[in-house]
Order: structure tokens, then C-alpha cells, then sequence
DNA sequence: CAGTGGTCTAGACCACACT
DNA sequence: GTGTGGTCTAGACCACTGC
């Protein structure tokens, strides 16, 4: 008797010779993970099982995942079906594949070429002449989520959110304004202090303090006028046009986490942006 | 004898009994392309010579390529690896697969979307509601490269080259004021008549009339505020804050072919991004 | 050297579209 | 039914990393 491909959360210990005798041609287990009537493919299945265990925290951030080998045995398919998942997570930016080492759980942290979401390039393209992002914390408050701000962190108004307002700056030349909300309960304990005394991308911060990590983000940019305050952070004249970017950040399963809105500077950077 | 893989351009006529007969285990022929010492998949060279075929108009936007088992067989190597080809081809938007049909190249007609490249969303995300863009062509001129203009289509200062000026509109009220430069050689014959008589988008135009296919950009996005010329034209104040989206287009072989600088309204609309 | 990801093959079968 | 792309398997070998 061929065994069926074991979907099972857990490593098994029945690993008697008879493991892998799935004969070729047993194809797909139809809907294997629940009753639907609708076709999955088995990879997408194997996809779905790895996903959960990342949100688990089975694997942090960084750390290695196990072989390719290791959880074809697991979960009692072919290497090529595991690997067929494992690309697709790794084009999705959630796991990074490095040849000889093994495969590692994506973060924010040591992105070391640049903050992997924040687009807003100086005009020369020169990205290192300008040096590290300046951050200056100007509030973090506690307080009710609003209509709005409940309708888009999909949660309900009056619940309780943080928000965060600081200042970014190159070489000394403020160049983003930023207003953050943030849903209090995966956050409670975030302070003005946590994130003064931070050094690192925001979203790194996030990972490690509260196991919070930022997958995809969609954003909605306009062209706005400087506001006396934002005049008065940014410095610049009033009424000077600004890129007005408006931020929504999802965390796995498409859980809406951080509602940003930006103001940039774009006299001498600009917003990048590529089309395929 | 084992032979190796094929990779020359045509399809070869001699399909004796050991057209298919490379063992298991041949490998990949290192560099078989060149003599380069640098180290190529196998699955690269045939994505690359697929690629050539589509340059070399082989097979025209809309049209279906052979089947991988054809392609396999003139290429002399496994369906497997020109899936594979074939696979990055369709993420990169060369190529579009549709199961049980075949592999059709990509086109901008009929994308029956929207237009691909542009991201200017209403607010209310109705994408029905606003009905088709309303083209206006102000003017179509022959003229000179500048400088500028020269360096980043990859021309010299005074070529040739087309400009287009145009207005968008959506129900009447203007959205989109653009001005475009293209380069004079490969669209010799584009006329304000051509530009004006044309019903969809711009880059199906060039498709069938110039068999220039964008294939990909970059856009550099900036706030600005209108001057007179702009304001008048887009029916807002002088100093209405405006998005300045900075295009440059490249065809297959990464060539740029069209440079592009829009205006967008963005009172009612949006330009969304994803971020991953 | 062993272990990891990366490539390639060959063959079977499934899902889908057309005829 | 036939032909297309899509999934799955099994096994071999290559390339890279680090012990």
C-alpha cells in the first residue's frame, strides 16, 4: 500500500522504510488539508504549512530553516515539491535562499543594502555619500483608534492604538515626516525610550521586540501642500509641495499591522518606483 | 555517443533516433554559448535564445510559441528546462502562459485591465465607474535631442528624435498632462494623425505599428507645484501641488526606448504602489 | 570531506481547452 | 480524444560553504 504524502504539523517517528514508497503517479492528494471541493496543488499545500510555521515563530528571523531534504522526510513528499514551495516563499521575500548554506527566514535587520520599504532616493543615486537616517522621536501616545484608522488595522474604533510621530533627516536636512498607528495589543510596552534608543530600521525593531514582522505594504501617494506644522519639521515654506504617502503594512496572512502616512521632501530625492 | 544539447538558432532537420539520447547526468555544457568561463544553466541559455527569438519578431505580441516539448526538441534538452526558461520569462511579463491553451507572448493590447504601467488609481478604487481615459493630444513635434534627453535614451546630443505632448482625462475632467520623447529611428512615420485616430493605450500602438515593445521602466516620482502652462492645462490654481512621474521605458535587451514626464492630478486619485 | 542549495533528466499523471 | 500547460516523483550530478 502507498502511503499518502503526511501533512501532519509535526515530525513523525514512523520513519520505517516504507516512508517515502509513494509510488510515481499517486499524484495529488485532492483537497488533502480540508474537505473543499476546490484543487490545491501539493506544494502550495507544503507552502501553506511552512507559512504557519513561520508565523508559530518555529523559525526567528534569521535563523536557518531545515534542509530541503529534512522536510521532504517531514512531511512525506519529494525534495522537488518542498522546493517548489520554498521558491515561491523566497520570491515572496519571506525566506532567502543562499546556495551552500541553507535557507534563512527574512528579516528587516541586517537588510544591509538600504531599509527594504523605504523608496525615497536622493537624486544623484548616490546612496552612501549621505550617510545613515537621522531619526528624532517628536511623540509616541497611546490613545483610541478612530473610525478611519479602525476600519483600515481592521480592528474596531475605540480600540486601543499607539501612534508615533517622529522626523528622519540626512545630514542634518530633515527629509520625512511620519505619522504611525500602530494596533496597541500586539504592541503594548512600545515607548518613546524603545524607539529613541534604537539604532536600526524600525521594522527590525519590530521583530525583535514583538515578534512583529512586516511582509508587504501597499502604498497610496499624492502631492500635498506643506502645512504649517509639517513647514515648520521639514523646513520648508509653507504651502511647498510634498509627496504624501500613505502606508498600509501587512504581516503574514495579510494582517494589516502599521498604518504609516509620510511627507517627503522631494526637492533634491525622489520617490523610485519600478514598472514590469 | 551522447550528444549535447542544441542550442543553435533554427530547428534542426535532423531528427534521428538519438536527437534525445544525452544520458542523465551529462550536466549542464559549461559556457556552451561562449567560451566565457563563467558558469551558465543550461535553462539560462535557452531563456536567453527565447529571448532572441522575441527580438528577432519570431513570434509576434499575441501569438502562441511552440509547446516546451517542441521547444525541447529543437533545443535538444528536457521539457523540464524550458519549463523552467519559460517560467522566468512569464514572471519577468514577456510571456503569459494559459493552461490547456499554450505560452502567448505578452502584449499591451488586450490587457483588458488596464493600462499595465499606470498606477494613477481613483480613490474610491472604482476602476469601472470613471469609464475609458479621454485622449487629447497638444501636439506631436520633430526636434532635436538635447543633452539630456540624448543620455537617457542612449542617443547623441541632436539626434532626432519625436516629442508628444497630451492631456488624460477621465469624465471630463483632465488627470494626466504628459510630455514623451521618442527616439526618431524607430519611430520614423509617427504622426499627430496616427497619435490622434488611435483608440487603446499608447504602448499597443507601438506594438503593431513600430514593433517597439516596452517591456519594462522606472519611475522617479517627485511633488511639484503647476506652473501656468500646467494649471491651464489640467484645469487647476498655479501652485496646485501636482505628482511629477519621470518615466524611462526599455524594450527587450534592456535599450530605452521611450522617455516620459507626466503630471498627474492627484485631488481625486492616487498612485498606488506595492511593496514587497 | 559532508551538507546544502541548484540543475537536469525522464516519465507518469492531472487539469484544462478545444474539437 | 488530443494537445497544452501544471504537478509530482526519483535519481544523478554540479556548485558552493565550511569543517
Amino acid at each position: 500500500m502507498a502511503t499518502s504524502p503526511d501533512l501532519s504539523h509535526e515530525p513523525t517517528s514512523a520513519d520505517g522504510p516504507d516512508a517515502l514508497a509513494s509510488a510515481p503517479g499517486d499524484g495529488v492528494a485532492p483537497g488533502l488539508a480540508q474537505g473543499a471541493p476546490t484543487f490545491s496543488p501539493l506544494y502550495q499545500q507544503i507552502k501553506m504549512l511552512i507559512l504557519r510555521s513561520l508565523q508559530a515563530g518555529e523559525w526567528k528571523p534569521g535563523d536557518t530553516i531545515p534542509s530541503e531534504f529534512d522536510l521532504a522526510a517531514r512531511f512525506r513528499v519529494s525534495q522537488g515539491t518542498v522546493r517548489k514551495a520554498i521558491d515561491e516563499l523566497a520570491t515572496d521575500n519571506l525566506l532567502v535562499r543562499r546556495q551552500g548554506k541553507g535557507t534563512f527566514v527574512a528579516t528587516h535587520a541586517e537588510q544591509h543594502i538600504q531599509y527594504r520599504f523605504l523608496r525615497l532616493l536622493p537624486d544623484t543615486g548616490d546612496l552612501d555619500s549621505q550617510g545613515p537616517a537621522e531619526r528624532r522621536i517628536i511623540e509616541c501616545r497611546r490613545l483610541r483608534a478612530s473610525a478611519e484608522v479602525a476600519r483600515q488595522l481592521a480592528l474596531r474604533s475605540g480600540d486601543p492604538i499607539l501612534q508615533v510621530k517622529r522626523v528622519l533627516a540626512f545630514s542634518g536636512t530633515p527629509a520625512i515626516l511620519e505619522d504611525l498607528w500602530l494596533p496597541g495589543g500586539p504592541f503594548k510596552g512600545l515607548t518613546v525610550e524603545t524607539l529613541s534608543d534604537d539604532k536600526g530600521p524600525m521594522y527590525a525593531l519590530f521583530e525583535t521586540q514583538f515578534g512583529v514582522r512586516m511582509v508587504r505594504a501597499v502604498e497610496k501617494i499624492k502631492a500635498v501642500s506643506a502645512d504649517a506644522d509639517a513647514a515648520r519639521l521639514l523646513d520648508v515654506p509653507e504651502g511647498h509641495p510634498l509627496l504624501s504617502v500613505e502606508r498600509l503594512a501587512y504581516t503574514y496572512n495579510d494582517t494589516p499591522m502599521e498604518l504609516r502616512r509620510g511627507l517627503y521632501r522631494t526637492d533634491s530625492r525622489h520617490y523610485r518606483n519600478e514598472l514590469s
